[in-house]
RNA sequence: GGCACCAUAGCCAAGUGGUAAGGCAGAGGUCUGCAAAACCUCUAUUCUCCGGUUCAAAUCCGGAUGGUGCCUCCA
């Protein structure tokens, strides 16, 4: 595969150093908050790059480090009145907690820098002892004239830099070049310590990455990966602490993703414009969230609005709905291959999707044009089950197709919690013999009734009969009943209306609606999903019984 | 001021030399108690603008305009 590489500027071939074996490395969150979604895309791209290395068949030793000791971590931990070690143990644990809800696989290892401080000494012991870094009054630095290609991964020009340095860096007294950073800084009251051979003190942030890198995977890594704004100094810091001390090449391919956006401008908590996931969460599926920072290349920045998620719910509904009816569809289809027309371009679809999926991702991640080519199949498979002329296996390929590679993005289309959600009420429902008794009429009085009596001010103007029945495990959506019908057999549906549709009440039938119309249209009975034993929860119970209560 | 990046339909977004993917929204149709879903059709003769190179440009070059980021902690 091709990536761009950022020290390049150029799309180059991908191959790792050792054969078949990638050596990645991740900057990762500094713990003092929750981290918001602009901080997660990184971790969500470069998750997916190294879902699509495995499936490729490679190994990969991914890191990612915790920043644990950082002005931002001493900071809010004294304003909580906690030691820094409390507040970091607890915002690592509230990382996991939306990192795997996320789906973001954890890494090889998770390296914290207050846990390599023995490492960061090593390395800052041997710039000092090859004259890369120097000591002052208030810490350790390192020697940017040291390092004649210092600049070569941002582009910047050393004298500019120096010039707009002088303009705003006031503490130069000490440095022999305003540029000049620390690697180590001498304590201070009320900050956490470690000792050193130049004196107590605690590491600066860049050398932190360099040494778990160095630690963990060796001189020389094929992948270090953050987002653009760490290009400059951080990456470029890295790069010339760590070459300065090892004399080889750091990283040889360095990969940087694009930010996201408020109307237009970069999120950022001193911006003070930004949605931590945790929030978010509250209102969107970690499923839709990785899913929308997946729809974009990487490296191109992307706006964040509920508009766009909103948008992005229902796409992913559509690929969802279409996964699940494939499995029902497939049920009743031909056990064996009809030679079809249909079953030929189904299958056909099947490999051009798989084609034009490999080649979107082998081009530099295009996750965005991976996933235009499986919308394609969930068109082809929609119009391939519609057609009741394609066989089980050729349908149920398609399927294990989109599940497959939706997978590789690391979002699976099967096994979303509205489907499970809703197959519980629907075996529930299926049980209510008064249902069974309903006419279309008294289906739709019930249907009013329900909205009026129940729940009137989630009555959309203009519609009748959307009543929230259940809130269900995921907060992104009321269940509502839309209507009740009878055809030949205790028949009726649900309407799920996401409540961040707000007023448009977007009404969206759950995955099985498909499932009924196809039973419906084949006679077939009952059978339409396994009728095994289910647990309500008393909530659902609950409500489920003031609703039959008007029937 | 210096250095990068970006500009594609109502919205989002691929496409980097061969005649505009995909999603959302919208319109018409098929199917259907109504509705929804699904499927079919339509929705950018044109890619911010102006020049240039080429048989051929959204794509390459030059310029203009607009936007963003970095140069200070940042994903």
């Amino acid at each position: 595969m091709k990536i761009y590489n950022s020290l390049t500027r150029q799309k180059e071939d991908l191959t790792p150093l050792e054969s078949g074996h990638f050596k990645i490395y991740v900057c990762g969150p500094t713990v003092y908050d929750f981290f918001h979604i602009g901080n997660a895309r990184p971790f969500i791209v470069y998750d997916t790059l190294r879902r699509y290395l495995l499936w490729l068949g490679n190994q990969v030793t991914y890191v990612q480090n915790f920043t644990d000791i950082d002005d931002k971590v001493i900071i809010r931990a004294n304003k909580e009145g906690i030691t820094s070690k409390e507040l970091a143990e607890t915002m690592i644990g509230e990382y996991f907690h939306d990192a795997d809800a996320l789906n973001i696989m954890r890494a090889s290892i998770h390296p914290r820098a207050t846990e390599s401080i023995d490492d960061i000494v090593r390395i800052v012991k041997i710039l000092v002892d090859k004259g890369h870094a120097y000591v002052t009054d208030d810490g350790v630095y390192f020697s940017i004239d040291t390092f004649p290609s210092y600049g070569k991964l941002s582009g910047h020009n050393l004298d500019d830099l120096i010039a707009g340095a002088s303009e705003r860096v006031s503490d130069t007294e000490n440095k022999r070049n305003p540029l000049d950073f620390a690697v180590w800084k001498f304590k201070k009251e009320g900050e956490p310590f470690w000792p050193s051979p130049w004196g107590d003190g605690r590491p600066g942030w860049h050398i932190e990455c360099s040494a778990m890198s160095l630690a963990n995977l060796g001189e020389t890594i094929d992948i270090h990966a953050g987002g653009v704004d760490l290009t400059f100094p951080h990456h470029e810091n890295e790069i010339a602490q760590s070459e300065a001390a090892t004399g080889k090449p750091f990283v040889r391919y360095w990969m940087h993703n694009g930010f996201v956006n408020i109307n237009y401008e970069k999120m950022s908590k001193s911006g003070g414009n930004f949605f931590t996931v945790r929030d978010l969460a509250e209102r969107y599926p970690y499923h839709i969230l990785r899913f929308f920072i997946l729809q974009a290349h990487y490296r191109m920045p992307i706006n964040f609005s509920d508009e766009l998620l909103d948008a992005t719910v229902t796409s992913w509904k559509r690929i969802t709905s279409s996964v699940d009816h494939l499995a029902f569809v497939a049920k009743t289809a031909p056990k064996e291959a009809t030679k079809s027309e249909e079953e030929q371009a189904l299958q056909d679809a099947v490999t051009t999707c798989r084609y034009n999926w490999k080649n979107a991702m082998d081009d530099d991640l295009n996750t965005a044009d991976a996933i235009a080519a499986l919308f394609e199949l969930v068109r082809a498979a929609n119009t391939a089950a519609s057609s009741g002329d394609v066989s089980a296996p050729a349908l149920l390929e398609a399927r294990d197709t989109l599940i497959e590679l939706f997978g590789v993005l690391g979002a699976s289309p099967s096994d979303t919690k509205e489907a499970a959600c809703l197959l519980r009420l629907w075996r529930l429902w299926k049980q209510e013999p008064r249902l069974k008794a309903c006419d279309y009429s008294r289906a739709d009085a019930i249907r009013d009734g329900i909205g009026e009596g129940l729940l009137k001010s989630k009555i959309p103007p203009g519609r009748t009969g959307t009543a929230p029945l259940t809130r269900m495990d995921d907060p992104l959506y009321d269940c509502s009943i839309s209507t009740f019908a009878w055809v030949g057999g205790a028949v009726f549906e649900l309407c799920i209306r996401t409540k961040l549709a707000g007023d448009k009440t977007q009404a969206r039938s759950p995955p099985w609606r498909q499932n009924l119309s196809a039973r419906r249209m084949s006679g077939a009975d009952g059978a339409l999903l396994n009728d095994g034993a289910f647990d309500l929860t008393a909530s659902e119970r609950n409500l489920l019984q003031q609703a039959l209560n008007f029937l």
